[in-house]
DNA sequence: CCAGCAGCCTGAAAGC
DNA sequence: TGCTTTCAGGCTGCTG
């Protein structure tokens, strides 16, 4: 599922070709998670960014298409030259296709996802008031200003397992599944905990930082339906030591890794290295 | 305000 | 073989 490394893949490879195009046209599936993308119809895009895993694409009327690629979103430019192959079909002619828009350079911008977790909608620039997790995310993980006692600061917070926590958003954005798995085991920090010293939470935080650089190094973690914005599959995939690998010994000691469901999601962790 | 949880989705894999 | 069940999970919105 794509966290940060995935949205910031797909940041790279489309912002910057994006910005200066106009739409001059475009559709959605009907379902109100989709039909915002019909909003921006007539404006062209300005900005490029990403606040944790929602990708914000500023228009010129002071506005701003925010995406959600949830499970199975992909977002990719078709050139001339691949819609050309495509004459024969109507542009709404792709499978899983839930929005698209139509660029005045000929080209075609389109949100692809086969389970519909993903999102669209459009917004005044900055006001996230009416996308909860987005107006409540935490600093994002490479801020400078961010650090281990700020991050211990947020976590204090709540009483809830650290597991929990990091896919909550608050005291760091970003983090999924998958990276949180990787993050907690690099720093052998147990999923369950729910009190950690602001060293530890410093060691996790540095954690974070590590694994989610090692996944935008790879260009993202496939598992079945990432993609990035030319269609290509990270490599992620092969660099992890947690997620996924529950029956598995540990690369560190060789335990044989544990899973259970945390917060409704595999956890899977190092009985031995990420002791309680 | 926060915690807990159902619901949203569909293809792949597992179970029978 | 073929049908049925389970599983994957980020976020929203509701309830307590």
């Amino acid at each position: 599922m794509p966290e940060l490394p995935e949205v910031e893949t797909v940041r790279r490879q489309l912002g910057p070709s994006l910005i200066g195009s106009s739409v001059i046209e475009a559709g959605s599936h009907a379902s109100a998670k989709f039909t915002p993308a019909r909003e921006i119809t007539g404006s062209r895009f300005t900005s490029d960014g990403r606040r944790g895993k929602f990708l914000l694409f500023g228009v010129d009327d002071g506005r701003e298409l925010v995406v959600h690629l949830g499970m199975t979103g992909q977002l990719r430019i078709i050139d001339d030259q691949q819609l050309a192959e495509r004459e024969d079909h109507p542009p709404d002619s792709a499978p899983y296709l839930r929005a698209w828009w139509a660029l005045d350079d000929g080209r075609l911008l389109e949100f692809v996802d086969v389970r519909r977790f993903g999102r669209i909608r459009v917004v005044p620039a900055g006001d996230y008031r009416s996308i909860p997790t987005l107006a409540a995310a935490g600093p994002e993980p490479f801020d400078t200003d961010f650090d281990g006692r700020q991050f211990w600061t947020l976590l204090k917070k709540s009483k809830r397992k650290l597991k929990t926590q990091l896919l909550s958003q608050r005291p760091v954005a970003g983090v999924g599944n998958i990276y949180a798995d990787e993050a907690l085991w690099l720093a052998s920090i147990n999923p369950n905990a729910t009190r950690i010293s602001p060293q530890r939470a410093t060691e996790l935080l540095e954690a974070i930082r590590t694994v989610l650089a090692k996944g935008l190094d790879n260009g993202g973690t496939t598992l079945r339906d990432y993609r990035d914005a030319e269609g290509r599959t990270g490599d992620n995939q092969y660099s992890l030591a947690a997620y996924g690998r529950g029956g598995q010994p540990c690369l560190r000691c060789d335990t044989t890794l544990r899973s259970a469901t945390i917060d409704a999601r595999t956890t899977t962790w190092c009985p031995t290295c990420q002791r309680r």
